[in-house]
RNA sequence: GCCGGAGUGGCGGAAUUGGUAGACGCCCGGGACUUAAAAUCCUGUGGGAGUAAUCCCGUGCCGGUUCGACUCCGGUCUCCGGCACCA
């Protein structure tokens, strides 16, 4: 009857066997019970197998996902693989061997370590972003946005990695370097396909308003779209030409001195016979296009401005019929607005620096502030008044832009203007290990999209997957692939031989786990319509405007095209922090001042962070698999959800795992001393009740640590106080979610699994009364003004006068009554007195 | 520079709407069991003074509000994350 050791191994694989073989876990598209769809990052099967970073989220969702069970809910929680991507190509390329190869090994080493976690995915709907019958649907969706005007092909500067040999988006680069490998990125002419996110800046900002995100997240996908409203405003320049500018500021139109366009503006080039000074300006064209975009980051940062006056072309500010003249400087951006600026130096810092350097004429049209000759006045609300302008005189800045925007309408030279940060998506690469662009180029007919019948478009078998130094995917090489016919006319035509970004299948892929196996659609409508939203979705912030923004906006036009019921696809957005290692080089952790000094020398500032990220040169890597192997799965779900608040980074700490571990054989060892009775013992039901709120409200809430700890004091407890079966059932079941193996086996091992008849996992999650979470005394802290003296204890709920003798007949409150007399008392209910006392 | 977040013991971290700061765990000390050790169980543990009862000081720093502040307000420093010449 009473399990004898807790041999942690044996106990685990026999259930994760069970669960597997008996599809405990599985779940269909129709139940009377509510649904509950949670969702992790499905991940990107590696080489080196899983991180200690993967079980957090994992462990996170599955507690949820299993408790939600508990509660009475129909839980989809699925799992799949993001399995195209460069660092299977590149190891591919090393050792020769077929990327898909490698990644049906990678994916069953990634399986059979997610399985030794033992979680409760439903393997059935498991999915693979390689498998053609996946991306036949990654294929389709690109045609449908295609078809309405929303994946175009041109010609444009891209970001080039030098080392990956590759099209990188925007939002891959940081710090003008390759995200990925952080070799330098340069910008090519290329020809590209993308994908007109931009279109949808709007629905993806206003769309945030309706969701559950964490408002970090929200605030993150609102800075990366960058919305500015403002104006656009006609300047007249003495050749004739309109020259068109956006500008936030629309009220300090008066003061602009000085207009800045681009370097890449076409004005460059046509006005190049009026320019008395053509070549300094073509010397500056040239220096700023040799200027990589590092470079540019990093001169933004000092601020120092670099700029050529066009000799010989002015500009005529249309407010005041001002002729001012134009600068050419890389401090304006081609990509953004209109290309150029009007320079109004008193009210921006910019152009403040930018006139101080040159020269330029500095007029105050905002007061309010400082000197502008000394410094900018930025103010955007009502603390600056409008002078030097004309019919916008004594306005403040808030009430001035309506007026002003108003003018330029009804004069037929501006009109109110809304602009983005936010780019269009690159989504051409030139690699082998991606999804085929189904599209095919005629000389006739242009750009055709493969018929839908004839998808997928099979990715060939090639010799080699090496990226070509002339920018062309190794695809282009496979004549016998890439010449075709054409769909629309029959003649010869080309495939597109670059293929689709990692980013591509997982942006849709949430869909796909609500009917896996279609061969008809992407889902079914039924499917779609039943699971809906996802219900909560937890993962990285490394992926909130990357994985985050590219499948808000593929379900937003899945939704727009009548596909998908919901425009947004996430109900609640969750993220977790990472999982930091020790940093070996950390001066904390060394003796002598030798060795600290040692460590400054060689490592700098990098020594002074007692944690760092994990990383193989450091040492400091942790393979789940060997804490498995010491310690068990149990052991590992309940370390890395008790590890500290889950939205924070943590440091791994081999000490603290050697606790949980400790923490389970105690509750282990509990099932040797447990009493007949099915009932909680009279000295736990206060106790118990509680537990079941804290951890119930707890794992809601994300606060696992907190959950962990009220189980750990209830197992105290009972060390203190024996316990019954009644009260071991609720503990193991509260357990369950953290420690699914070991909680089933003492279920099984103990008799519950024959009373109840089922699983614990298969359990109603425990009940908790209100009114029986509170004690029948309470104990009150004594007070005198505000400093603890004591504490009393009276009965629950007592009134105030109650509780006020009891606090005075403390012998410390007795003995201050010597030398003082009570000025007021203050009672707070059920938890404390304060008697306020002044000098006789 | 702008936008977020955070500063609490030797360590990781707790503290519903202001109400007993340090829950829970790690480390460390003491004890029991043992020939011994490990494991286990019991117990102590913010700092300082004192034989003791007890007292004083304590949530980055300075000030304020309050009977009472880790919590609210003003100022300030440091660290982390994101964005950054976006007009």
């Amino acid at each position: 009857m009473i399990a004898l050791k807790y041999d942690f191994a044996s106990i685990e694989a026999k259930w994760q066997k069970r669960w597997l073989e008996e599809k405990t876990f599985h779940c269909e598209n129709h139940s009377s019970k509510p649904k509950f769809y949670a969702l992790v990052e499905f991940p990107y099967p590696s080489a080196a197998g899983l991180h200690v970073g993967h079980p957090r989220p994992y462990t996170a969702m599955d507690v949820i996902a299993r408790k939600k069970r508990m509660d009475g809910c129909n839980v989809l929680f699925p799992i799949g693989f993001d399995a195209f991507g460069l660092p299977t190509e590149n190891f591919a390329i090393k050792n020769h061997v077929h990327p898909a190869v490698i990644t049906k090994r990678n994916i069953e080493n990634f399986t059979r370590q997610l399985h030794m976690l033992g979680y409760s995915f439903d393997w059935d709907r498991a999915i693979d972003t390689t498998d053609p019958s996946y991306y036949k649907w990654t294929q389709w969706i690109f045609l449908q946005l295609w078809k309405h005007g929303l994946a175009y092909k041109t010609t444009m500067p891209v970001n080039w990695c030098t080392s990956c040999k590759c099209v990188l988006a925007n939002e891959e680069v940081v710090e003008g370097v390759c995200e990925r490998c952080g070799a330098p990125v340069v910008r090519k002419e290329k020809s590209q396909w993308m994908l007109k996110i931009t279109d949808y800046a709007q629905k993806l900002l206003d769309g945030l308003d309706a969701v559950d995100y964490i408002e970090r997240v929200k605030t993150q996908q609102r800075n990366w779209i960058g919305r500015s409203t403002g104006a656009e405003v006609t300047f007249k320049a003495t050749t004739g030409d309109d020259i068109v500018v956006f500008t936030t500021r629309p009220d300090t139109l008066f003061g602009a001195t000085y207009m800045v366009i681009s370097p890449e503006h076409p004005y460059v080039k046509q006005w190049a016979g009026q320019l008395s000074n053509l070549a300094e300006v073509e010397d500056y064209v040239a220096a700023a296009a040799r200027k990589s975009d590092f470079e540019r980051t990093e001169l933004a940062a000092d601020k120092e401005k670099t700029g050529v006056m066009l000799q010989g072309v002015r500009a005529v500010n249309p407010v005041n019929g001002r002729e001012i003249p134009i600068f050419i400087s890389d401090y304006v951006l081609a990509s953004y607005g209109t290309g150029a600026i009007m320079a109004v130096p008193a009210h921006d810092t910019r152009d403040w620096a930018f006139a101080k350097k040159f020269g330029c004429e500095i007029i105050e049209v905002v007061s309010g502030g400082e000197d502008v000759q000394k410094a900018a006045f930025t103010a955007k609300d009502d603390t600056g008044i409008l002078v030097n302008s004309d019919f916008l005189n004594g306005l403040t800045v808030r009430e001035a832009i309506p007026v002003i925007t108003k003018w330029l309408e009804e004069k037929g030279i501006g009109h109110a203007q809304v602009n983005y940060k936010l780019r269009d998506w690159v989504f051409s690469r030139q690699r082998y290990w991606g999804e085929p662009i189904p599209m095919v180029y005629c000389e006739k007919c242009g750009w055709q999209p493969l018929p839908e019948d004839q998808l997928p478009l099979l990715l060939p078998e090639v010799e080699s997957y090496e990226p070509t130094d002339d920018g062309e995917s190794p695809l282009s090489k496979m004549t016998g692939w890439v010449n075709t016919t054409c769909p629309c006319c029959g003649g010869s035509a080309r495939r597109e031989t670059d293929t689709m970004p990692q980013w591509a299948g997982s942006s849709w892929y949430f869909l796909r786990y609500m009917d896996p196996h279609n061969d008809k659609a992407l889902a079914s409508r039924e499917a779609l319509d039943y699971w809906g939203q996802v219900d909560w979705y937890n993962g990285g912030m490394e992926h909130t405007t990357l994985h985050l923004l590219y499948s808000r906006f593929w379900n937003n036009f899945l939704h727009d095209i009548g596909v998908v019921p919901y425009a947004e696809p996430y109900a609640k957005r969750t993220s977790h922090g990472m999982i930091l290692g020790k940093n070996p080089h950390y001066v904390g952790s060394f003796e002598t001042q030798a060795e600290k000094d040692e460590m400054l020398r060689k490592y700098g500032n990098q020594a002074l962070r007692p944690s760092v990220k994990m990383s193989k040169s450091l040492g400091n890597v942790v393979n789940p698999d060997d804490v498995i192997r010491d310690y068990g799965a149990d052991t590992m779900r309940l370390y890395i959800m008790f590890i500290g608040d889950f939205e924070k980074t943590a440091t791994w700490s081999d000490e603290a795992v050697k606790g949980c571990k400790k923490f389970l054989d105690r509750v282990w060892n509990l099932s040797e001393k447990l009493q007949d009775g099915a009932d909680y013992s009279p000295v736990h039901e206060t106790a118990i009740h509680r537990t079941i709120k804290k951890v119930s409200g707890d794992i809601e809430n994300m606060k696992f640590n907190t959950a962990i700890a009220a189980l750990m004091s209830l197992v105290n407890d009972f060390y203190a106080k024996g316990l019954t079966r009644g009260d071991y059932r609720t503990l193991l079941l509260l357990l369950s979610p953290f420690a699914p193996h070991m909680a089933e086996e003492l279920w099984e091992s103990l008799g519950y699994a024959a009373e109840a008849g089922g699983m614990a996992c298969a359990q109603p999650w425990p009940a908790y009364d209100e009114a029986k979470t509170v004690e029948a005394q309470v104990t009150l802290a004594v007070q005198v003004g505000g400093k603890l003296k004591g504490t009393v204890t009276v009965p629950v709920d007592s009134d105030d006068q109650t509780c006020v003798e009891a606090a005075l007949s403390l012998d410390k409150v007795q003995k201050l009554l010597d030398t003082m007399q009570v000025v007021k008392t203050i009672v707070v209910k059920n938890k404390l007195v304060n008697v306020v006392m002044k000098p006789r």
